[in-house]
RNA sequence: GGGCGAUUAGCUCAGAUGGCAGAGCACCUCGUUUACACCGAGGGUGUCGGGAGUUCAAGUCUCUCAUCGCCCACCA
C-alpha cells in the first residue's frame, strides 16, 4: 500500500540516479536512426555560480521541450556546459583569497590562475549537480567548459580569422574603465543610476580683462557635474546659434589656477538651452568632449590615472609650458593623489576662495556605473582591442529580417534591431588575468603579430625581422561574452568539422531571459553567421526574470532572494518546476510566492492520490485496453476528454505555450479525473458486471497511464515513480517512453456525461442553498421530464443517487407541495422537504433568478432586434444566440411556473 | 529624450485570429461518503485604469490621457 503523501526527497534522488544509470539522456537516445533530431544548447552557467530561481525557469523550459521531444522519438541532442565567467570568477577568487590575505598581485599571474582553475574543479561540479535535482535531462556525457582546451582553439581561431579580415583591430579610444576592477569594460556592462548630485557653474576668465567676481563682462560661466575634471579642460564650446554666446567664438579664456588659454569654439552638439549655453570641453574624461576635441583637433590632457586618482605632477603634457603659479603649487599640493571624490571637494573649496565658483544648482543626472564593481566608470584613454561589430551585425540582422531565426514573444525583434542597427565597436579585451588570453605578441618595437599559438607568432615575426626576436605576449584576456557568442557551434566541435555540428547544427531552439538579448544573443548571431554560415538556433524564446513576491528583482545585498532548492527540499522538484511553468507566460516578472508552491505539491499529491485508489482498487490487470472497444459511456466520456487535452498539451507545448499545456493537465487531473470520472465510478466498482469491471480497471490504468506520459516533461520524477509502479510500465522509463498520440472521440457520451456533471452540480447547489446536512438523502422529484430525460435519469440513477445524496428519483407532472424547486434544462428538480421549506426564502430565490433570466434575455431580444446584428453578423453567431434566447425562455418559463406554484399554495 | 510592456475578482495572474468575463490562492458555509484534510461539496455584482473612435458586436483593434515598471540614450 502506498503512503498517503508522496514523498519527492528520497523518490526524487532514486530516479535522478536511474536515469543517469539508464544513459537515456544521452544524445539521439532511443531514438531511430532516420529520426528528425532536436537540439539545444544550454546556456551556461557561470561555473562559480549556484542555482537560482532564473536558472531553474530556464532549465524546466528547455528540460520540457527536450523530453517532450525526446518522446516524440526525436534524435535529441541538450549540449550542457559552463561558462568560466571572466569577472565574475575572478573576482569570487580574489575575494577568497583576501579573506586568507593573500592576493593576486603577490601570487603572480601563473599561480593565481592554477588557483581559479583549482576553485573551477571544486564549484563546477556544485551547479551541475543542481541541475541534475531539478530533473533538466541534458547529456551530462558531453559537459563543455568553455575555457577547455578545445573551446580555447575555437576562441583562438576566430580571433586569428576576425584579425586577419580587419574585423578584429586595437585602438587607442576613450573607453569605460573599471577603477575598482582595473579594466576596461564594454558598453552593456555599464549601467546608468540616477544620481542626485549638483550643477557647479564656475567663471572663468576672459583672456586680456582683469577678473572680476562682479563684472560678468569679464567672465563667461560654465556648467559642470565633474569639477575634478576641470584641470583638463582644453576649451569651450558653444553652439554656432547661440545668438547670446556666439559672439564670443574666437576668444579665449583663462583656466584657473592652471593659466592654460582655452579657445573658445563652436559646435553643433552644444545645446545652448542647457547649463550656462557654454560647455567646458575636457576630451580625455568624457566621450561627448572626446569627439568635439577629435573635431577640433584638441589636445588630450588627462587628469586622472587608472585608480581614478588624480595625477599632477606626473603628468607631462600638462606641465609642459606653464609657469608653476603659487596657486597651481598649492593646488598640486592638495590634489595630486587624491582619489576623484576628494579631489572634487577640493577643487570646489579652492574655486570658491578664489571667486570663481559662480552658483551652485542641485541637479539629478545619470552616471555610469561599472556593473560588477558599482563605482563609477571613467572614461580612459587606453589601447584596446575591438570588434568591428557593425559589420558582423548585418547578416544578424537580416536572417532575422527573413525569420531565418524567430524571436518569441516576437515583440522583442524591435528591440533586436534597434541596438544591431545602432550598434558600436565592441571592447573585447579585459586586463584581468582568468579568461582566454589573447593571442598577440609584440616584438621590440611594437609591432603586432596574432597567430594562434606563439610558435606561429615566432615563425611570421623571424619573417619580418629577418632575425629571431623576442616577442611578448598580449596581457590582456577576452572578454567573457567573446567566447559565449561561439557557444553555439564551438560546443559541437568547431573548428573541426565534427559530425555532431554536421548532425545538430543550427540548433533548434534557445531558451533564455529577455536580459541576455545583447550580451548573449545577438553575439552569437553574429558569430555564428560569420563562421557557420548559419543561424545558430531557428528560434529564439526569451522568458520572463524572476522576481520576489512584490516584484523586485532578487539580489544578495537585498535579501529578498528565494533559494530553488530550499523549495525543491520543502515542495519538491516537480512542484517547483510545474509552479514556473505556470507562472511563466509571456509577460516581464514572474513573482515567486511558496503558496503557490504549495499549490502544486498538492497536485503531486492529488496525482499520487488517485494513482494510490487505482492501486486499490484496480489492481493489475493481464488486459490490452483498447479505448474503442468500451462499452460504458463513463469510459468512453473520459477518454473522449483525455483525447482533447493530449492535443491540447501536444499543441501547446509545440507551439511554446507552455503555461496553457500545464493548466490543461492540471484541469483535467484534478477536476475531470478525479473529482468526476473517479467518483462516478466509484458505484459501479461494487456493482458491476465482470466484463464492466474488467473495463473500467482497465480505463483507469490507461487513462493514468497516458495522464504521466503527459505530465512527464513538467513533473518528470512523480510520473515516473507512479510510472514504474503501474501495471503497464514494463522494463522502459518513462523518460524514453513514447508520446501518447490519441483519437478516441464519443461526443454522444461526452454529451451525456457532461450533462450528468451539469444535473449533479445542479442538486447539490439546490441542496447546498437549503442548508441540507451533506448526510441527508433526499427524494428527487422531476417535473417536466421528457422521454430523452427519463432515459438518461434512469441509465445514469445509480451515479446520481450516489453523487447527490438521493435515494429516490421519481417522475411527477406537478411539483409537490413543500418541495425547494430549481430549473434544470427543460426540467423542475424538485426536493421535497417538508417542514425545513421555508416557502418565503424560496419564493424570494426564485424571483431573483427570474430577474436574472429577464435581464439576459432582454440583452439577448435587444441583440436579435438589430437588423444590422442580422445583417452583418456571421449567420453561426446568430443562430447561437437565437437558441440561447429559447433557452432562456424555457428556463423563465418553469422558473416561473416553480414560483406561481409557490404562490397559489401559500 | 526615445522605445517596450503592464493596468482584468481581496492577492497573483490567464484570457491566439473581436462573439455568454476565467483559474489558482485567500475568504465564508457545510462535511471523519472505504484515494487524498496537501481533501470533498457549495459560495463571484469585476465601471476589464479613464476618455474617445472603428464595428452589428471591443477586455481584445485604433487614438488619447493617467499611473507603474523595464530597456536604450554622450548631453554640461
Amino acid at each position: 500500500m502506498l503512503e498517503k503523501t508522496y514523498d519527492p526527497n528520497d523518490t526524487e534522488r532514486r530516479i535522478a540516479v536511474a536515469w543517469e544509470k539508464a544513459g537515456v539522456f544521452r544524445a539521439g537516445a532511443g531514438a531511430d536512426a532516420r529520426a528528425e533530431t532536436f537540439s539545444i544548447v544550454i546556456p551556461p552557467p557561470n561555473v562559480t555560480g549556484s542555482l537560482h530561481m532564473g536558472h531553474a525557469l530556464n532549465n524546466t523550459i528547455q528540460d520540457i521541450l527536450i523530453r517532450f521531444e525526446r518522446m516524440r522519438g526525436k534524435n535529441v541532442l541538450w549540449q550542457p556546459g559552463m561558462d568560466h565567467a571572466g569577472i565574475a570568477t575572478q573576482m569570487v577568487v580574489e575575494r577568497k583569497l583576501y579573506e586568507k590575505k593573500q592576493s593576486r598581485k603577490e601570487m603572480g599571474r601563473k599561480k593565481f590562475i592554477q588557483c581559479v582553475w583549482n576553485w573551477c574543479h571544486d564549484s563546477g561540479a556544485i551547479i551541475a549537480n543542481q541541475l541534475r535535482r531539478l530533473g533538466i535531462s541534458c547529456d551530462w556525457s558531453r559537459e563543455r567548459f568553455t575555457m577547455d582546451e578545445r573551446f580555447s582553439d575555437a576562441v583562438l581561431e576566430v580571433f586569428v580569422s576576425l584579425y586577419k579580415k580587419g574585423l578584429i583591430y586595437k585602438d587607442k579610444q576613450l573607453v569605460n574603465w573599471d577603477p575598482k576592477l582595473l579594466t576596461a569594460i564594454s558598453d552593456l556592462e555599464v549601467e546608468q543610476k540616477e544620481i542626485k548630485g549638483n550643477l557647479w557653474y564656475f567663471r572663468y576668465p576672459l583672456e586680456g580683462v582683469l577678473f572680476n567676481p562682479l563684472d560678468s563682462s569679464t567672465f563667461v560661466v560654465v556648467a559642470t557635474t565633474r569639477p575634478e575634471t576641470m584641470l583638463g579642460d582644453v576649451a569651450i564650446a558653444v553652439n554656432p546659434n547661440d545668438r547670446l554666446h556666439a559672439k564670443l567664438v574666437g576668444r579665449r579664456v583663462i583656466l584657473p589656477f592652471v593659466g592654460r588659454k582655452l579657445s573658445i569654439i563652436s559646435d553643433d552638439s552644444v545645446d545652448p538651452e542647457s547649463g550656462s549655453g557654454l560647455v567646458k570641453i575636457t576630451p580625455a574624461h568624457d566621450f561627448n568632449d572626446f569627439d568635439i576635441g577629435r573635431r577640433h583637433r584638441l589636445a588630450l590632457i588627462s587628469v586622472l590615472d587608472r585608480k581614478a586618482d588624480i595625477v599632477l605632477k606626473k603628468n607631462f603634457e600638462f606641465m609642459k609650458g606653464l609657469e608653476r603659479s603659487f596657486l597651481l603649487n598649492e593646488l598640486i599640493l592638495k590634489l595630486d593623489g587624491q582619489n576623484r571624490f576628494v579631489g572634487r571637494k577640493k577643487i570646489l573649496e579652492m574655486m570658491k576662495e578664489a571667486g570663481y565658483l559662480h552658483e551652485i544648482k542641485p541637479y539629478s543626472h545619470m552616471v555610469p556605473h561599472g556593473d560588477r564593481s558599482g563605482v563609477p566608470i571613467e572614461p580612459i584613454l587606453t589601447d584596446q582591442w575591438y570588434i568591428n561589430a557593425a559589420e558582423l551585425a548585418k547578416p544578424a540582422i537580416s536572417s532575422v529580417h527573413e525569420c531565418s531565426t524567430n524571436l518569441i514573444p516576437k515583440g522583442w525583434k524591435k528591440t533586436y534591431f534597434y541596438w544591431m542597427d545602432n550598434i558600436k565597436p565592441w571592447c573585447i579585451s579585459r586586463q584581468l588575468w582568468w579568461g582566454h588570453q589573447i593571442p598577440a605578441w609584440y616584438g621590440p618595437d611594437g609591432k603586432v603579430f596574432v597567430e594562434k599559438t606563439e610558435k606561429e607568432a615566432e615563425a611570421v615575426a623571424l619573417h619580418y625581422y629577418g632575425q629571431k626576436m623576442r616577442l611578448v605576449r598580449d596581457q590582456d584576456v577576452l572578454d567573457t561574452w567573446f567566447s559565449s557568442a561561439l557557444w553555439p557551434f564551438a560546443s559541437l566541435g568547431w573548428p573541426q568539422k565534427t559530425e555532431d555540428l554536421n548532425m545538430y547544427y543550427p540548433t533548434n531552439i534557445l531558451v533564455t531571459g529577455f536580459d541576455l538579448i545583447f550580451f548573449w544573443v545577438a553575439r552569437m548571431m553574429m558569430m555564428s553567421l560569420h563562421f557557420m554560415d548559419q543561424v545558430p538556433f531557428r528560434t529564439v524564446f526569451m522568458h520572463a526574470l524572476v522576481r520576489d513576491k512584490s516584484g523586485a528583482k532578487m539580489s544578495k545585498s537585498k535579501g529578498n532572494v528565494v533559494d530553488p532548492l530550499q523549495l525543491m527540499d520543502e515542495y519538491g522538484a516537480d512542484a517547483l518546476r510545474f509552479s514556473l511553468v505556470m507562472m511563466a507566460g509571456q509577460g516581464c516578472d514572474l513573482k515567486v510566492d511558496s503558496a503557490r508552491i504549495a499549490g502544486y505539491r498538492n497536485f503531486c499529491t492529488k496525482l499520487w492520490n488517485a494513482a494510490r485508489f487505482c492501486k486499490m482498487n484496480a489492481p493489475m490487470q493481464d488486459f490490452d485496453f483498447v479505448p474503442e472497444e468500451t462499452q460504458l459511456n463513463v469510459n468512453r466520456w473520459v477518454l473522449t476528454e483525455l483525447t482533447r487535452v493530449s492535443s491540447h498539451v501536444t499543441e501547446s507545448i509545440a507551439s511554446y505555450r507552455f503555461h496553457e499545456a500545464a493548466t490543461a493537465l492540471y484541469s483535467f487531473v484534478w477536476n475531470t479525473f478525479c473529482d468526476w470520472y473517479l467518483e462516478l465510478i466509484k458505484p459501479l466498482l461494487q456493482n458491476s458486471s465482470h466484463s464492466d469491471l474488467i473495463e473500467i480497471k482497465g480505463c483507469v490504468s490507461w487513462c493514468l497511464d497516458n495522464v504521466y506520459k503527459l505530465l512527464h516533461p513538467f513533473m518528470p520524477f512523480i510520473t515516473e515513480d507512479l510510472w514504474a509502479m503501474s501495471k503497464t510500465a514494463r522494463s522502459d522509463l518513462l523518460a524514453v517512453t513514447r508520446w501518447p498520440l490519441l483519437h478516441f472521440r464519443d461526443e454522444g457520451a461526452a454529451d451525456d456525461m457532461n450533462w450528468l456533471v451539469e444535473l449533479v452540480s445542479a442538486i447539490r447547489s439546490l441542496r447546498g442553498d437549503l442548508s441540507l446536512p451533506s448526510k441527508l438523502q433526499v427524494v428527487l422529484v422531476i417535473v417536466g421530464a421528457d422521454d430523452f430525460d427519463c432515459k438518461r435519469l434512469s441509465s445514469y440513477q445509480s451515479m446520481i443517487k450516489r453523487l447527490a445524496r438521493i435515494e429516490k428519483i421519481t417522475f411527477f407532472n406537478e411539483s409537490p407541495t413543500l418541495a425547494a424547486q430549481m430549473v434544470f434544462r427543460n426540467m423542475i428538480l424538485c426536493i421535497p422537504i417538508g417542514s425545513l421549506l421555508d416557502v418565503e426564502v424560496e419564493q424570494v430565490r426564485l424571483r431573483r433568478e427570474i430577474e436574472k433570466i429577464l435581464k439576459k434575455i432582454a440583452k439577448i431580444t435587444e441583440k436579435l432586434s438589430n437588423n444590422q446584428f442580422i445583417e452583418k453578423a456571421k449567420s453561426e453567431i446568430v443562430m447561437a444566440e437565437r437558441k440561447r434566447l429559447e433557452e432562456y425562455q424555457i428556463l423563465k418559463e418553469r422558473t416561473e411556473r416553480a414560483l406561481a406554484f409557490f404562490d397559489s399554495n401559500n
